[in-house]
DNA sequence: TAAATTACTTACTAATTAGTAAGTAATTGT
DNA sequence: ACAATTACTTACTAATTAGTAAGTAATTTA
């Protein structure tokens, strides 16, 4: 075993990570990646083979970090406010940088990737909405929150003004995420 | 003045529309356009000197089209959730051909385009945010609708529904976006 | 009817793209 | 010690991109 200094593979997804959040799928290059690490183009395709590769890595390292949240959030003793906020805030720090999510990037671009990405891409909505709608659903069994539509509309609800609310952010100014998202929240409350 | 049997210009642009919400505008080129029209590459730049200026009419276009359904709104006697219905209605349409809207899909792109077409985004955005909430504002007064929050944060939680409903109904499937609309409506009743 | 304008096509360029094949230096395993 | 593997670089290719310059046929204007 030796000491890792250096990390390429790990940080090729951190800037391919930023880049999609930033740009989009279709907006950068292999060669973007390279210039910020100074490394060579082809360095990137040795971790990444395809462009392709590289999102289908993303989206994986993404699932495993929600199923993490889930299982967090499951058997937390927190308030069913507190967890969506935990769930919320990652949010906040995207209109802070001049980003949009990952969910909603990648969505909007859906119709460009290949089949193998898509049901990636699936997956992860899919794991996403039901986290919401658990945290929902036993946030209303307790008592802790009020909402009158389907659990899973209503995590629908939240989710679609978060993946919106930051691309209008970027546009119409933050205030209007945080407008947004105090709403989420006093919306939900008993 | 002549009888026009073709409008090459105006195909382009519906083209290019087409195109920016089916696939996204960093992922079509002039290519796509000139092989759907059966004229040369060299025709499209012709008309639109660069992508753009495409992107630019093409806003142009939905921002007096937007002014037009605002007077209209402002005009019309029908009950504001009937308004609101039909501001709403073009999002199904959306559902149903795979695409998602030109504000979301521009939205997702805003940081790879030139300013002069930021600018026209914003006016675009900030118009239709208007239209809204002024159908909210008129509904609530005329005690037509029932809403908490300020008009226009109640305009942003209705945009980034139908936004983001129509990215991730592409994906989960369009029942999703009609659980949205429906619950969009309903939320508004008195 | 001649000149100008419109709406293109032909033919091209320079830059960027994803991707590959072959080589190399350093580390690791046996 | 030597073979294999790892993590790259060098050097390239083929395709696609936005965009341009020059030419042309048809229509419009004066």
């Amino acid at each position: 075993m030796s000491l890792r200094t250096k990390d390429t593979k790990e940080e090729i997804l951190i800037i391919g990570k930023q880049l999609i959040q930033l740009v989009g799928y279709n907006a950068f290059s292999y060669a973007d990646i390279s210039k910020k690490l100074n490394i060579k183009n082809a360095a990137v395709h040795y971790h990444y083979p395809g462009k392709q590769d590289l999102l289908l890595s993303l989206l994986t390292n993404y699932i495993s970090q929600y199923k993490n949240l889930g299982t967090e959030l499951e058997t937390s003793s927190l308030h069913s406010l507190k967890k969506l906020e935990k769930f919320i805030d990652p949010y906040t720090q995207l209109v802070d940088n001049n980003c949009i999510c990952i969910i909603g990037s990648i969505a909007s671009d859906y119709n460009t990737l290949p089949d193998v990405v898509k049901i990636k891409i699936s997956e992860l909505i899919d794991l996403v909405i039901g986290l919401v709608e658990q945290t929902l659903r036993k946030g209303k069994k307790s008592g802790e929150l009020n909402f009158t539509t389907p659990a899973r509309t209503q995590a629908l609800l939240i989710m679609t003004n978060l993946a919106a609310g930051v691309q209008l952010a970027r546009i119409t100014g933050k205030q209007d995420f945080v407008a947004i998202k105090k709403s989420i929240l006093q919306h939900l409350k008993v």
